[in-house]
DNA sequence: CCGTTTGTTCGGTATTGACTGAACAAACTA
DNA sequence: TAGTTTGTTCAGTCAATACCGAACAAACGG
């Protein structure tokens, strides 16, 4: 790989890196991401440490929660003590389901005040109401961008 | 005030303050948030910092996040040299704007890497142009979602 | 079984960033 | 102008948390 290349995925890993964080990921899960996406690898967690010049501890974590959110997925071979990780086919629609169950329990959270608050002031009924319509919003948008990329064609 | 309802404000207060973090904004902008959404009052930066027991700096620096989001706006009277502070009538749909338009930046910078990197690898093109996608569905997501904000109807 | 390789757990460390409070600035009053 | 009130800025502090790495566990080969 020429030295350039080798710049240009080295930014990409760490930009994905940051870019995750949004989600609630670790950076390390991010960059391992990253690894995945742009080599298409099937790696251990051993390599990944190497290649991402970070410790096992950390690419252990990383794995877990990419695990935690159905990014990526184990593979074994018979014979072989070492666990190897791939992306899965769908490697984001669970992020979004996540997201959307989140924004949804916190207008859940903010119904409930509603229910339990005097009904008499009409105007803050409103503005809570308004407030959980929010978070509604955000958990059917977030649903229906991760419906609609499981629905996209696969290669 | 009855004591129930003391809690009942105090807890829908810290509860935002948790909630808005997903936003990246503060924990002191959320609980201003939820002071004004519960109270429905017009306040000074002053009383805010009484109210929410805190410090006048943490207020100043959460007013300036919440302007910035066009969640509040600023209310001067001739005469008075307080500034003070209401809500906007559609406080979330900047948020929601300006959410997306971070998700299309980062679309854009996973098609730059693709534009960079070079085209033979066809998996790998497919592998970033699906990651792009990814970001793209949560900006159009969350821009749709704003716009279908303001079109509800006001009070 | 022992040695080797792989992977996880967990206590300690370092870093990030939110909050505090004091100093400063600005705007009005007497 | 001096005094008062309001608000901002910023250097320092503190807490949260991501990361490291050593110790441990598990799985296989010799």
């Amino acid at each position: 790989m020429p030295p350039q290349a080798i710049e240009q995925r080295s930014e990409f890993i760490e930009m994905v890196g940051l870019m995750v964080q949004t989600f609630g990921l670790r950076r390390i899960s991010g960059r391992i991401l990253g690894l995945l996406v742009f080599d298409g690898a099937v790696l251990s967690a051993h390599d990944m440490a190497e290649m991402l010049e970070t410790s096992k501890g950390s690419v252990s974590t990383g794995l877990q929660e990419l695990q935690a959110k159905s990014v990526i997925h184990k593979i074994s071979h018979s014979g072989d003590r070492t666990t190897f990780y791939e992306l899965l086919d769908h490697p984001y629609a669970e992020l979004l389901t996540q997201s959307g169950a989140r924004a949804r329990k916190s207008a859940s959270a903010i119904l409930e005040t509603l229910d339990v608050v005097e009904a008499e002031d009409r105007e803050r009924n409103y503005r809570l109401a308004q407030f959980a319509q929010f978070y509604v919003r955000i958990a059917d948008a977030m649903e229906d961008a991760g419906k609609r990329i499981l629905a996209t064609r696969c290669l």
